[in-house]
DNA sequence: ATCACAATACCCAGTGTCGGGTATTTTGAT
DNA sequence: ATCAAAATACCCGACACTGGGTATTGTGAT
């Protein structure tokens, strides 16, 4: 059983942070310590993981990456930015961060990255991966989306038919046309392969 | 076709419960009904599964536990709680629950739960199945971590014989064992697990 | 209005996988 | 040396998956 992540969102979009602490614990082993709107209300850090963003109103999030490093060697600090130029991920290495993730990252690649952050790992979501990522994924449907995650969850067409209200045809034909979309043969690639590309 | 379950949260922390919900929801086949935030605000309950936190403000979510179960023979009710103290997990089985899942529990292993006790088992989860998990695969021998590998990699029976310089059935043998020591039924189940325990 | 695509549903033939066996040889540990 | 476990190999029946089709309905975009 391991013991829950305190977490501290500094950004100056409330709403951004808020769904960002909505995000993280959903998947549950989180626990959101506080929203920080400025760099001034930030006195004390008594938490494990900080997400930062770098465009904040007064100085560049950098400067108190920099700090919140310095004091806190521990400390997980993930910085979070509408741009994604490579200078400034660069930049974030170097000032200490612990991974970089763009402010366009979906929920489900976002929490894949938190936690393998919160495991030791080095994230630096650069833009490459990301394109990559979501030009396949683009050519797939919310349906076929959500049946990708039943297989996952190791269930037959069947029982996914049953799940979905739909018939087992049906199933079968979505399952077809992912594996086709995403030029694979079977299941089991299908499976790694949504591991792998954090479906 | 099952019947969609319609269910009921409970928990006064509206996070939590959100992200709850979303998580059932996420799965199909569940259907939320209702958020409370509190024991007040609890009326009717019109729901096939109700989620309750025991951790309430006004008073133990227990009572009220014990309250549901007299009116509602046949409601599922499921237990949650920060804590995942020994006698309290046997407080509520005497109270008529029929699960308990600490919110430390990642969302899988909650969805896997809740499936469960809507199938009628009775599930409490303590520390002592998490531990079982750690175990499990030193039970897995060299040869089978091997397959297990070459499963992942999208791999036929046909095509790991041919690798490994075994016969076809050789492997099947294998897949057999591997999936009886693990207690899973299918290699896409295998897959996921795999992943998801880093093997 | 039309056109593309998503979502739905169905059929068939071929192949793969799973659960139930059985059985021999090799290897590691006591 | 003996005993347990691993690794090897085989058979069968039942079921699931894949690739090849076809077809209808609804919806959003141009």
């Amino acid at each position: 059983m391991k013991k829950p992540i305190n977490f501290i969102v500094i950004d100056d979009h409330q709403l951004f942070a808020d769904g960002l602490a909505r995000i993280l614990q959903e998947e549950g082993g989180f626990v959101l310590k506080a929203i920080y709107n400025s760099i001034d209300e930030v006195k004390e850090i008594h938490a494990d993981l900080v997400l930062l963003d770098i465009q904040l109103m007064s100085q560049s999030g950098l400067v108190l990456c920099a700090q919140l490093r310095a004091k806190h060697p521990h400390l997980k600090i993930i910085l979070i930015s509408m741009i994604q130029a490579p200078h400034v991920i660069r930049e974030g290495k170097l000032k200490g961060a612990d991974g970089f993730i763009p402010k366009t990252t979906d929920a489900a690649l976002l929490k894949e990255m938190v936690i393998k952050i919160c495991e030791g790992e080095k994230v630096f979501l650069g833009i490459h991966q990301k394109e990559a990522e979501r030009h396949k994924t683009s050519l797939l449907s919310e349906r076929e989306m959500q049946i990708i995650h039943l297989i996952k969850g190791g269930l037959k067409s069947r029982a996914i038919a049953e799940k979905l209200f739909l018939s087992e045809f049906t199933v079968e034909t979505h399952r077809k046309n992912i594996l086709r979309k995403l030029g694979l043969s079977s299941a089991n690639e299908l499976i790694a392969y949504a591991y792998e590309n954090h479906l």
